[in-house]
RNA sequence: GCGCCGGUAGCUCAAUUGGCAGAGCAUUUGACUCUUAAUCAACAGGUUCCGGGUUCAAGUCCCGGCCGGCGCACCA
């Protein structure tokens, strides 16, 4: 047999539902439509049948009579699953189901799989992920979800675009992973016999280009972070970073948090949600706290960075944490944070102040030397983004990445590579500069309602099948 | 990487103390001219994830492996 090769539809199920919605039981338009879709169900009766049809906006009944139906008899053994196209009238069936009445119709494609039992589905997370495309129509969750990133992301993007961003592609392949701690994924290129890391942020390239006279830059792309794989973390993620020259870290909070309201807006028409059954608001302004601020509460004694590292150190063991002799004031404080206060932060909240040791990016704060001017949003009790105003001095750029190589010598797994063509780029001055990180799948997954982040991402990382 | 839990028909799930491996849907065949997860009847469908072990007997108990979920760690 023969499939068709094209097929030109004139009308959509969701269209039709709405345009005739007037037409009343058993009465017949007079219009004919062509329709194209997918067999979900089919309901025979003797010398008629009922098939649900769903296309991309919706679904419609295909109402196929022996009488009107060209090869009825085939028509009433389509398969769930296979695709047709039909051309027939509207019509609204005696029972009240708008229909098309099947003149001509024409198999597309056959499935030879089903989707899943059609009342549970799939729900078999191997299966769902591993053939997203049986998840898909199995699950009308799994549409909705991967629609609200996709909605997430142009909304991102046009919301950049309109504030006068210039979207970049920065390189994937390169020869030093830097721009944050994380491990690197590896591979090598043949022809230069030159091994490359694949890119673990792209900030070091954006504030490139910010020395390049681009003042207002943004890259929306995937990042790979060779780390654990958890219900918040897939090896390779998106990432909005953006740069914005002349503001500091304050003008890139309120940036923030009015992208991310208005991303809310834009997808849900609302900032006040449900996430997984308990309320949380998108509005902004966002509070703003300092990190020892914070700290200081929930260990109900002054913290900060000048603390001695020997008491922070002890707060941290009172709280099953021993600190790596690596680990100064600055490092003790961040992790007595993280500890007593990440996973309280339910509504987003700025973070800011960090101290300088864990921020080797970071331009310092006008008001302490040993903090930088530097933020993290937190929402569901984990980070959302990332910014601070950029560090322009390359002679202190310099002297923080060999901090940071001395850490590594010291046994620090995860610290930020030393990339002197980066150095030399601040050379050629890069003005004052602020830049942020967003997590884009994290976002979608607050906009979604979804706890998992492989729910916001179509085709998620998961470890081979040994047979194949 | 570590810990806990799970894997039974194409899909969703049962299977008492270790005692004949089952149902619904899908598939196949038949009935039915307004169905809505249509209904009714019949047929068929199994390496119980894989490999060992204990036992008269293993889906069930033990060991190892594979894959997944959740938690921890790393990280965003």
């Amino acid at each position: 047999m023969t499939l068709p090769y094209t097929f030109a539809h004139d009308a959509f199920a969701a269209a039709l539902q709405t345009t005739y919605v007037a037409l009343t039981d058993g009465e017949e338009s007079g219009v004919t439509v062509r329709v194209a879709g997918r067999v979900m169900l089919l309901r025979r009766q003797g010398k008629v049948a009922f098939a649900t049809m769903r296309d991309s906006s919706g679904e419609i009944q295909l109402f196929a009579v022996a009488s009107v139906t060209q090869e009825f008899e085939e028509f009433a053994k389509l398969h769930l699953g296979d695709w047709v196209g039909v051309t027939g009238e509207v019509v609204r069936t005696k029972r009240g189901e708008l229909s098309v009445k099947v003149v001509n119709w024409v198999v597309l494609a056959t499935a030879l799989h089903n989707f899943g039992d059609k009342w549970a589905g799939i729900s078999d997370y191997d299966l769902r992920y591993r053939h997203r495309e049986a998840d898909l129509w199995a699950n009308p969750m799994t549409r909705t979800s991967l629609q609200r990133r996709s909605a997430v992301v142009r909304s991102v993007r046009e919301r950049c675009w309109a504030l006068g961003f210039l979207e970049v592609e920065t390189p994937i392949l390169n020869t030093i992973a830097s721009g944050s701690d994380a491990r690197p994924f590896s591979t090598h290129h043949n022809a230069l016999d030159s091994d490359f890391f694949l890119r673990i942020a792209p900030e070091l390239w954006l504030k490139r280009l910010v020395v390049g006279g681009f003042e207002r830059v943004f890259e929306l792309g995937r990042v790979f972070r060779n780390e654990g794989v958890s219900p918040r973390h897939n090896p390779e993620f998106t990432m909005l970073e953006i740069y914005a020259a002349y503001w500091n870290y304050e003008d890139m909070m309120s940036f923030t948090e009015e992208l991310v309201a208005g991303v809310a807006m834009d997808v849900l028409g609302t900032t006040e949600i449900e996430y997984q059954g308990r309320a949380f608001s998108f509005a902004a302004p966002w509070p703003r706290r300092a990190m020892a601020e914070l700290a200081s509460e929930a260990v109900r004694e002054d913290v900060s960075v000048h603390t001695p590292r020997e008491q922070l150190a002890s707060l941290l063991s009172e709280r099953g944490v021993e600190a790596q002799t690596s680990w100064g004031s600055g490092r003790c404080l961040s992790q007595l944070f993280e500890v007593t206060c990440e996973a309280t932060l339910w509504n987003p909240i700025f973070v800011t102040d960090f101290p300088v040791e864990i921020s080797p990016l970071s331009r310092r704060h006008q008001s302490d030397p040993e903090l930088v001017e530097r933020f993290e949003s937190y929402a569901i009790g984990r980070e959302l983004s990332n910014g601070f105003s950029e560090l322009i001095d390359p002679v202190d750029q310099r002297a923080r990445f060999e901090d940071q190589a001395r850490l590594a010598a010291a046994g620090e797994t995860d610290t930020m590579r030393i990339d002197e063509d980066y150095i030399k780029a601040l050379e050629w001055g890069l003005p004052p500069t602020a830049g942020l990180g967003l997590g884009i799948d994290r976002l979608a997954m607050l906009i979604a309602d979804e706890s998992n982040i492989r729910e916001v991402i179509a085709f998620p990382t998961l470890k081979p099948l040994v047979d194949q």
